[in-house]
DNA sequence: CGGATATATTTTGAACCTAAAGTAATGGAT
DNA sequence: ATCCATTACTTTAGGTTCAAAATATATCCG
C-alpha cells in the first residue's frame, strides 16, 4: 500500500481508499466541458436571434411556450415551464406586449389570474424565427451521427437523474 | 417512392431526400436536454454559493482564474478566459475590490493596463469555497460511472468540434 | 515632432434575473 | 359575516450581462 501525493492510499489499479478528501477532478472537468459547450451554443443562438430578428432568447422561449397553447397560458404556468421567477415573467411579458407580439387579459373566473395569448403578428414572427432557429441548431449539431445523439440523450438523462437525486437529498447540504 | 406526411420523399430505410425543409427534431431535443441539464446544475451551484458564502458564481469564476496566477492577471486576459465582455469584468472586479478579495493596480510598463491580484483573505475565502464547490459537483455527478464520464467527455468534445466548425463556416449565416 | 490608428479599460443604457416585499383577490373556518 | 391563510401577480433593489460610446494611453508613420 503506497501513500499518494494527495494523501489518499493506493490499493490496486481500481481501488483508491478515500481517507483524504475526494478531489472530484474528473467530475469537475466534465462539468466545465458541459458548461463550455452549452454556453458556446447559447451565445451563438442569442447573437443570431439579435442580428437576424432584433429579438432575445428569453422572449423567444416565452413565445415558444405560447405557440403550443392555442388558448393562451396563465402567467404562473409560464413561470413554471420556463423555470424562471414570476417577477421575471412579468418583465418579459411587458416587453412582448409593447412589441405587439402578445396580449394580457385577466381570467374571467379569478381576477388574480392573468392570461397571455399570442397575437397573429406574434405567431407569424415566432414561426419565422423558429424555422431559422431549427436550422441553426441543426447546423451546429451536424457532425454528430444518430448514434452520438442517442448516446448523448441517454447519458444526459442519467446525469439529470443523478442531479435530481442530489437535489432531493439536499446533497452536501 | 412514397410521399411522406412532412412532404419529404422516402427511398429506403436509410435515405430520405430533403426536398422539404429538414426539421432537426432530434437535434432540438438534444439541445433542450443539454440546456436543461446545465441550467439545473448551474442554478444549484449559484444557490449554494449564495446561501453558504453569500457569494455569486461570476465572482467565484473570476477568483478561480486568479487563484492559479501567482503574479496576478491583466483584465483583458481575464475577459478572454471567462469569455465575457470587458465591461462586465470591470463591474465584477469593482465588487471584489469592495469586498477586499482582490486588488487592482496599473501595470508599470503600460498605464492603460490594469493588473488584479488576490489578497490573502481573498485566497483564503476562495480555497474554502472551491473545496465545497468540488464536493457539490461530485455529489451531483455521483451516479455517473467512470465509463459514463469518459463517454460524455468524448461526445461533448465532438459536439464542441461541430459547433466550432459551424461558427467558423458562418454556419446558416 | 505630430497626427492617425490601435489598444485597454471604463462608462452608459438596456435587458435579464432573483429574492423579498407589496398588492389584490380567493377561499376557508369560526 | 369576518378574519386568516393562501394564491397570483407586480414591484423593488441588487447583481450580471452586453453593445456601443467615451477615455486614456501607446504606437506607428511620415
Amino acid at each position: 500500500m503506497t501513500e499518494l501525493p494527495d494523501g489518499s492510499v493506493w490499493i490496486d489499479a481500481e481501488t483508491k481508499i478515500a481517507d483524504a478528501p475526494a478531489d472530484h477532478r474528473d467530475d469537475l472537468r466534465l462539468w466545465l466541458r458541459l458548461l463550455t459547450c452549452t454556453n458556446l451554443i447559447e451565445t451563438e443562438i442569442r447573437r443570431k436571434l439579435q442580428s437576424h430578428f432584433d429579438f432575445t432568447l428569453p422572449r423567444f422561449d416565452l413565445l415558444a411556450q405560447l405557440d403550443r397553447a392555442e388558448d393562451g397560458l396563465v402567467l404562473g404556468e409560464v413561470s413554471k415551464r420556463l423555470m424562471v421567477s414570476a417577477g421575471n415573467v412579468t418583465a418579459i411579458v411587458d416587453r412582448l406586449i409593447g412589441n405587439g407580439h402578445i396580449t394580457r387579459s385577466p381570467a374571467p373566473h379569478d381576477r388574480r389570474v392573468q392570461i397571455i395569448r399570442m397575437t397573429p403578428e406574434g405567431r407569424r414572427a415566432f414561426r419565422a424565427m423558429a424555422g431559422q432557429h431549427g436550422d441553426w441548431i441543426g447546423d451546429m449539431f451536424d457532425d454528430l451521427g444518430p448514434g452520438d445523439i442517442e448516446m448523448l440523450m441517454g447519458l444526459l438523462a442519467n446525469l439529470k437523474g443523478s442531479v435530481r437525486r442530489s437535489l432531493s437529498n439536499g446533497g452536501a447540504s
